[in-house]
DNA sequence: CGCTCGAAGTTGACTGTGTCAACATTCCCT
DNA sequence: AGGGAATGTTGACACAGTCAACTTCGAGCG
């Protein structure tokens, strides 16, 4: 389909549009930004794209099918942002996954509405596989990057999915937060967001970093079903 | 208003209700569980108290304001829920925290809609100062342990906001990550929610520890910007 | 070259929702 | 006892998602 849209794109009439569907997501995305989560409208963004109210069945079974199309859009943007970070960093992995931190957190500041409904329930991930593979490789590229700091010894030795997982959490959970204007605005104004990500990342890496062989870090609870690897 | 709702509770007539209000932020807690997110409606709120369509309007000035009660309404058994976690470990502070992050996310992972509304943008904290103090309230819980964990010389120290705050992002983030169904089904498969919480919590609280004086931890680059302390 | 067939878009309609104005009923205080 | 004030009800409006039936365009086939 992309193909024949990609070819009439220029010529287009003003019957048939040419590539409604990009331009519904395009509209979607900008109702999005512009007027939040609930002002995303199947109607608003047919209007946006100049075109009737019926017309997105043509290319979306359904709104969250539309809505899937913009998260998905949005998590290969995030995806981009995560990389270009890590390649800044190239020698350091430490720093590029402090990097990579930043630019998750910034991206979620610069786009609330867009971060919230990719993580959100208006899309389930199992109905639409094509989300599901964005969201999993914008953030494998953080077990990348653990598994490089491992081979570099920056990083405590282990399986890179389990311990990216803690760090994905720290990430996610800070720009959630940021989204959803939960960090109370006295601790906003001292500290920028960045700053928070770089503390929540510098913690996490703490926890993470090689340990010498000193056991003072845990002192008592001798180490029991707690201490199995997950 | 509460109390002559009470006083009157119990002779409710055909035409007046007797305590609509609670009666409405049941039904619609109950439309939440079963029905998720998109099936909460005022006129299903109304339908299950047995009312009419615009009857809610003499409770709640908007369908946020009742979303709002029913958020509310799950941070004060969230707080509840914590506050148990933490009793039950009063003795050791660092165990005490793990168990406050379980509760958590197990808190999440019964009612996800529940969760989800709570920290969702259905509801804007600015509009509904009682919903932010009860948020607040909830999350305060964890940075009392961690000063207990600090006097009892267990967690390094520092502020406990600042340090509380990115084991908040941590549980928080995971809490958010099992609602919205992102963790892949392979990992639940092997690995249970709780325990994910206990690694996610134990990963921090390694970096939360307090140190003995080796410097081994973060080889290279010299303190700078990032060591000052949010 | 003309014709037809399917894709892409339109119109009109249905249901359900949030919300309001006008009206009805009941409680409680004087 | 009686009159506000609180509480519910009815009817209506605009707008949303969605579908069925119709129209228009473009391309490939004879």
């Amino acid at each position: 389909m992309s193909r024949r849209a990609a070819a009439t794109a220029r010529r287009r009439t003003a019957y048939h549009h040419g590539d409604l569907r990009a331009a519904l997501v395009t509209a979607a995305t900008a109702l999005l930004d512009t007027e939040g989560p609930l002002g995303v409208t199947l109607r608003g963004a047919a209007r946006g794209a100049g075109v009737s109210q019926a017309a997105p069945y043509r290319h979306f079974s359904d709104k969250s099918a539309l809505l899937a199309a913009v998260a998905e859009d949005g998590f290969r943007r995030l995806r981009h942002a995560i990389a270009r970070a890590a390649r800044t960093h190239a020698r350091d992995p430490v720093a590029a996954l402090r990097a990579m931190a930043i630019a998750v957190v910034r991206f979620a500041a610069a786009h609330p509405s867009h971060y919230r409904l990719m993580s959100g329930p208006a899309v389930r991930g199992r109905d639409h596989p094509a989300l599901r593979d964005a969201a999993v490789g914008a953030w494998a590229l953080l077990a990348g990057a653990i598994e490089r700091g491992q081979r570099a010894g920056r990083i405590r030795p282990g399986d890179p999915v389990a311990l990216s997982f803690a760090l994905w959490c720290s990430i996610h959970g800070l720009a959630v937060l940021a989204v959803d204007e939960q960090i109370p605005a006295n601790v906003l104004k001292v500290v920028p967001l960045e700053q928070l990500a770089e503390h929540a990342t510098r913690c996490l890496l703490e926890g993470l970093a090689p340990r010498p062989p000193s056991r003072a870090a845990r002192p008592a609870r001798p180490a029991s079903r707690a201490t199995a690897r997950p």
